[in-house]
DNA sequence: CCCAAAGTACGATGCCTGTCAAACTTCGAC
DNA sequence: GTCGAAGTTTGACAGGCATCGTACTTTGGG
C-alpha cells in the first residue's frame, strides 16, 4: 500500500469512457508526430513504459501536455508506480469503439518518429525545435 | 476544342505522386471535419461530384481551400468539365500507398465533431455562419 | 458583346495548440 | 528530515490554419 493510498489520496488521473470519445478527438490527437510517436513506442514496447523512458524531442512539459491529450482521447491508460507515471496503450478497448482503425494507422510508414535522434540533450540554445517539416 | 486548349492552357491543377505523401500530410488533411465530410459524401456518391455540389458549412473560398488541402494530400482528383470542377476519391491509388486506412477511416461513425459549435474548424465567434450557396 | 455561374487568388483576422521555463508536488532513498 | 528524481501546473508566447469578403478569371449562353 503507498503512502497515498493510505493518505486516501489517489493520483490516478481520470480516464474517459471510451464509448464517449469521438473520432474527431482522436485523429486531434493522433495527428501530432510527438503523439504518434507515443503510441507507436508504446506499442513496440509490449509493456508499460514510464513517461520519462520515451524518446521525445520535447522538454518534460511538453510532454507532460501530449500523454494528456492521448489519455483524454482514449488511447492510453496511466496510473502511478512510485514516482514514475506509467502508460498502456488501450489496445483492445479502443478497438471496440474505433474497430480496426488503431491497427490501420500503426501498420503506416510514418516518417515521423525516424529522423528525430540526434536531439541530446541541450534545447535551451539555438535549436529551433524542427517540428514536422512542412515543405509547401 | 475548348479555349483553353486553343489558347494553350491547362486548367487542371497539379496532383502530387501518391508515393511522395507522407502519413502526416493525410492526418492533417483528414483531421479537419469538413474535409472529412468531403470525403464522405464522395465516397458516398459513387460518383464525380462539383465543388458545388457539397454540402458544406463554409463560404466558397473555404472550400476551394479544403479541396486544395485533400489534393495535396492525394485523397481527391481534379478536373474540369466547363465552369464545374470535378472530384473524384483516388481510392485505389491511395490505398496502395495507405493499405486499409481510408477504409478504416470510413468505417468509423463520425459525428465530424466535438462539442464544439456544431459544424467544427475553429471558427468559434458568433458570426452568423452563411450556408454555402448549392448549384441548382 | 455582355452577363451569370463556378471557382480561384488574395489579404486579413482570430482561435487553437504546441512549445518552453520556472515553480511546485509527490515519492523513495539515505 | 533532507535530497534528488519524476511529473505536473501555470503562464506566456509564437506560428499555423480555418475562416471570411472581395476582386478576379474562365466558361458558356442569350
Amino acid at each position: 500500500m503507498t503512502a497515498a493510498e493510505r493518505a486516501g489520496r489517489d493520483r490516478t488521473p481520470p480516464h474517459p469512457d471510451i464509448t464517449t470519445v469521438t473520432l474527431q478527438r482522436v485523429l486531434e490527437a493522433l495527428v501530432d508526430p510527438v503523439r504518434r510517436s507515443i503510441v507507436r513506442q508504446l506499442h513496440a514496447n509490449h509493456r508499460d513504459s514510464a513517461c520519462g523512458s520515451f524518446d521525445l524531442p520535447v522538454s518534460k512539459s511538453t510532454a507532460t501536455h501530449h500523454f494528456h491529450v492521448l489519455r483524454e482521447a482514449g488511447l492510453i491508460r496511466q496510473y502511478y508506480a512510485g514516482t514514475s507515471r506509467m502508460n498502456t496503450l488501450r489496445l483492445e478497448e479502443f478497438d471496440r469503439a474505433f474497430p480496426g482503425f488503431l491497427p490501420a494507422l500503426l501498420a503506416q510508414r510514418d516518417g515521423a518518429d525516424d529522423g528525430n535522434d540526434g536531439w541530446g540533450g541541450s534545447h535551451t540554445d539555438t535549436t529551433p525545435r524542427p517540428r514536422v517539416e512542412r515543405s509547401t
